[in-house]
DNA sequence: CGAGCCTTTGAAGGGCATCAAGGACCGTGG
DNA sequence: CCACGGTCCTTGATGCCCTTCAAAGGCTCG
């Protein structure tokens, strides 16, 4: 019946799922756990393009080579649904539903990385980080990943400011601010955010308009 | 036979193809002519997410609601294939040749998505505008449209400065150097590029890896 | 208990934003 | 015919946000 699911994989924390260079045979959807998708440039930088979190689509952006241009870690342990990429034809021919839905998560996350490049573009460092704990919060308290106040969040504070162009250094003192004004509190793996609304004016985010990635 | 295809649809220069906020039941892909997509943040300033050239897609983003992040603006005039996003459903089901290209399209632009994220958050000014001149220069060449050594570039000086996060004055400076040091020259509308092995080492490009969007 | 990883904090310098103003070009109207 | 406003490109000066350099403290693990 289902013939392009492949199988599940597990993978622990700090696995690499992808590698860049690499060619790849096949297509994730994350079931459980949190990674990031990042690139290295020729200057050695490396730059965090997004967070993986559940029902998130990884390698689909490889085209349909499979040649990875960016590489795919677990931050956390990752229980992955994998596809053969060479199925995909097969899967628009039989399951217009599947595709459908397929290419609904994908143009989703192209709009979502939208909004990230109106971040790193337009936004300062304090914006920038509110604006990722804001968001990362509503997504995993959106997945029900809420719990005693606090979500997880597994990362490190050097993939977050490789994520928004930040230095390490800087990252650690905006998280500070924001810590000291009561705001939000992120530690020890776990993310608290305290005020909402002030969290979202610091980030220049309409709450009423923050989308927390309908699926459907 | 060809139901999904509603209208081809020509704007002027300066018109105003999708605007952000309101909802559109429409998507494009651009036949000929050149355009930006960009959204503006609470504080006024506007990020220009991508450029548009021909084959580019316009609207997916928006979702099955159609309601618009972004605005879409034609830099030149334009000629668009529009299709109804209501029959997108239709497509998909009796159409999958055509779907498979629709989210083949839509990868692809993500992936692109990706390189610009890498290039805000970790080149500088200097490898910035680099890396946007050549690689709208590669495009526009792969697309036939170099004539005389040069590629027509219809967008001000400030759709670039708010495509790449910088200043309008850093990035005519900017530009000033390139010329200066005879890598590329663009001027009047049409960009040339003199030195294509200075200007990718200057962004921090592999030639051979430059992918020019393979559509299929 | 030392090595490695991550977080935290201080100090100094630079790349880029911002402010300011002038020049070139164009279409409009007096 | 030329003054005029508007748009876009260009150039100079000042200041600050953020990077880089440096180092120390807490934690885990072999």
């Amino acid at each position: 019946m289902n013939r392009f699911k492949v199988a599940e994989r597990h993978v622990e924390r700090g696995a690499t799922v992808l590698k860049e260079g690499e060619s790849s045979s096949e297509l994730y959807t994350v079931l459980s756990g949190q990674g990031i998708r990042y690139m290295t440039l020729e200057n050695g930088r490396r730059q965090v393009i997004n967070f993986l979190f559940p029902g998130d689509l990884a390698g689909l952006q490889g085209g349909l080579t499979g040649e990875m241009s960016h590489s795919v870690e677990a931050s956390s342990p990752m229980v992955l649904c994998v596809f053969d990429r060479a199925r995909l034809w097969e899967l628009f021919r039989n399951q217009p539903e599947r595709s459908y839905d397929l290419t609904w998560i994908s143009a989703v996350q192209e709009h979502f990385l939208g909004e990230t490049i109106a971040s790193l573009g337009q936004r300062d460092a304090l914006q920038r980080v509110a604006w990722a704990l804001l968001r990362m919060h509503e997504r995993l308290s959106a997945l029900g990943l809420l719990e005693a106040g606090s979500v997880p969040l597994p990362f490190r504070q050097q993939d977050l400011a490789d994520a928004l162009g930040l230095s390490l250094v800087h990252t650690n003192k905006t998280i500070g601010k924001l810590r000291d004004a009561g705001f939000a509190n992120w530690a020890e793996g776990r993310l608290t955010v305290t005020d909402r609304r002030q969290l979202a004016k610091l980030a220049l985010v309409d709450l009423e308009r923050v989308e927390v990635r309908p699926l459907m």
